[in-house]
RNA sequence: GGCCCCUUGGUCAAGCGGUUAAGACGCAGCCCUCUCAAGGCUGAAUCAUGGGUUCGAUUCCCGUAGGGGUCACCA
């Protein structure tokens, strides 16, 4: 018995590595480009945090023109949902940020270096799990789980670092006769990597976000091919990225202590190690502690929520890649049209702590981001949401054309208001567009005393006004009305007047809105229409 | 607990041995103004801590404290 007749018991039907090593070409593209990927599991579920992997990735293989591609670990099938794949795909199609390829649906793919739904790549895995047993570096383990659960509990007992490794690898000893027997037997097994490191040499690792990290070598038997058949995170890891040409590993930092691992992986199978780039997550304050944001506390950790708040994608991304690379800020000032795939975004000045997230600047991002959308714009937009949240604004809208007017207020100039952050904004600021005021509040000027206002502006109104002439009969009522005519005269004199022009335009504007506050009132009245305007204000 | 990483205003953060320690959000005030949102100006607010090294440490080294990650047939 040698190690090729034990790989052949185990994996009799798996191909020659040279098979995948021949069908997956190298790829061929100019120098510096960078291939990366987004990798999450199929439950269809989101996180702030994979969106913001997904970005970086995105970004850095869009500057160098590299390749961007979804890969779907599904290895551990307790996680898959029904549509999970397709769920993912739509909220990066939300955020426009599609792969060049990978899975586009729960069955359909595209590229040349699929399947990339790691469950169809059983047969990959097994071929290169029976290479290394070939080879020596990896075997069958016959351990179950509850004996691998007794060793752990005596390491602990023995206050030793638990783990399967050195002493504690029982089938890393057994002879090839007595492993194949056992097979032969029936005896249920795994295939552990054999390790050759040792735990008291250290290894040196330069991840480009975290820097250089120094780590003792990995000395553990790890699972590479579990009980169903299918492999461990690791082990896909190392043969799917080696296949599949990944330049460059972006994941979440929580993977930088299996460094050590993937390393001696890569090295072992005689690959080439990808780069590495580790990245912060992203944190909430819960009572003063540092968390990272959590899928089952914190309804902002979905990237759903922000489509359901109705907060721009454009907001979310650049929210996120002002957190990645903090001279965005700078960069969009200075480039406020430019799109932030212009952006030079840069890997290496990823911040190495985690950053709190902070909903108050992502909504002001929003709102700036609203502000320079036209009417037409903010029309499709706030329609698209209302279509899923909200009847009310739906019906509002159903009036194109005068919806273009209402949104169109102080908009497209270049001091753009700057009032609405997300699309459920959007009712609440032109409400009083659509319906009379059911109330009013002149505030300090008694009921009659507006009654008087309005009629003496009545008077004058004229629909074809220009907006200086439409200001100067505004300060005739006031005058007419004895209130001061220019409120720098008010403030010289106050004792002198019961109030200024601003009093009286706030007569009219909660007349005709039934708001204290509103945008431009000339305008408002121009787009509402004279039968409008004079019915509000005879209204009172 | 072992191993690893991190620590600049309330928050995100520039900085990379000598700076009045940028900028943004938020906050306060003023200006502009028919109100509001903006915009402009001004202001309050930061180098966790103790030792070194150095002519000089926010910056380099060591310790301490605090925070985070990881120790699965899960990813």
């Amino acid at each position: 018995m040698d190690y090729k007749e034990l790989a052949n018991l185990i994996f009799p039907n798996a191909k020659p590595i040279s098979y995948y090593e021949d069908k997956y070409k190298v790829r061929d593209l100019k120098e510096g480009a960078v291939v990366s990927r987004f990798a999450p599991s199929p439950t269809g579920f989101v996180h702030i945090g994979g969106l913001y992997q997904a970005l970086v990735a995105r970004l850095i293989t869009k500057k160098t023109g590299g390749v961007f591609f979804l890969r779907i670990e599904d290895t551990d099938q307790k996680r898959e949902i029904e549509n999970g794949v397709t769920d993912i795909v739509n909220s990066l199609k939300d955020f426009d940020m599609e792969p060049d390829e990978g899975m586009f649906s729960d069955t359909e793919e595209k590229g040349e270096y699929g399947p990339y739904k790691q469950s169809l790549r059983k047969d990959i895995y097994q071929a290169y799990a029976k290479y290394m047993i070939e080879m020596g570096k990896a075997y069958p383990c016959f351990c179950s789980p509850e004996e691998v659960e007794e060793i752990r509990k005596k390491q602990e007992a023995a206050k030793l670092r638990p783990g399967y490794y050195g002493v504690w690898a029982k089938c890393r000893n057994l002879t090839l006769e007595e492993m194949a027997e056992k097979i032969k037997n029936g005896e249920n097994y795994i295939v552990r990597f054999k390790s050759p490191g040792r735990e008291d040499r250290k290894i040196k690792h330069k991840d480009i976000i975290k820097g250089n990290v120094e780590f003792p070598e990995n000395d553990q038997d790890i699972v590479i091919i579990k009980a169903d058949g299918l492999p461990t995170y690791h082990f896909a890891h190392a043969v799917d990225d080696h296949l599949m040409g990944t330049t460059h590993v972006i994941r979440s930092d929580e993977w930088l202590s299996s460094v050590p691992l993937h390393l001696q992986l890569f090295q072992e199978l005689g690959f080439k190690a990808p780069k590495y780039a580790h990245i912060s997550p992203i944190m909430k304050n819960d009572n003063g502690n540092k968390r990272k944001l959590s899928k089952r506390k914190d309804p902002e950790a979905a990237v759903s929520y922000y489509k359901e708040e109705g907060i721009p994608a454009e907001a979310v991304k650049e929210y996120l890649i002002n957190i990645a690379n903090s001279s965005f800020e700078n960069w969009r000032r200075a480039n406020p049209e430019k799109s932030i795939e212009d952006f030079d975004f840069d890997l290496n000045k990823m911040s190495v702590s985690g950053a709190l997230f902070d909903m108050v600047k992502l909504l002001d991002i929003g709102k700036t981001v609203i502000s320079k959308m036209s009417a037409e714009e903010v029309y499709n937009e706030s329609i698209k949401w209302a279509k899923e949240h909200d009847d009310e604004l739906l019906k509002m809208l159903e009036d194109k054309e005068y919806s273009l007017k209402v949104l169109g207020i102080e908009r497209g100039n270049s001091k753009p208001r700057k009032d609405i952050s997300k699309w459920s904004d959007v009712k609440d600021n032109i409400i009083y567009m659509y319906k009379k005021p059911e109330e009013y509040d002149f505030d300090k000027i008694s009921r009659e005393d507006a009654k008087k206002v309005i009629n003496e502006y009545l008077k004058v109104y004229n629909e074809n006004d220009d907006k200086d002439t439409w200001f100067n009969k505004i300060k005739d009522t006031a005058e007419k009305c004895g209130y001061a005519r220019e409120v720098k005269e008010y403030k010289q004199n106050p004792e002198k007047w019961p109030g200024h022009v601003g009093d009286v335009s706030t007569v009219l504007r909660v007349a005709i809105t039934g708001r204290r506050n509103t945008p431009d009132l000339y305008e408002i009245i121009n787009v509402l229409g004279k039968d409008e305007v004079i019915s509000r204000l005879e209204a009172i």
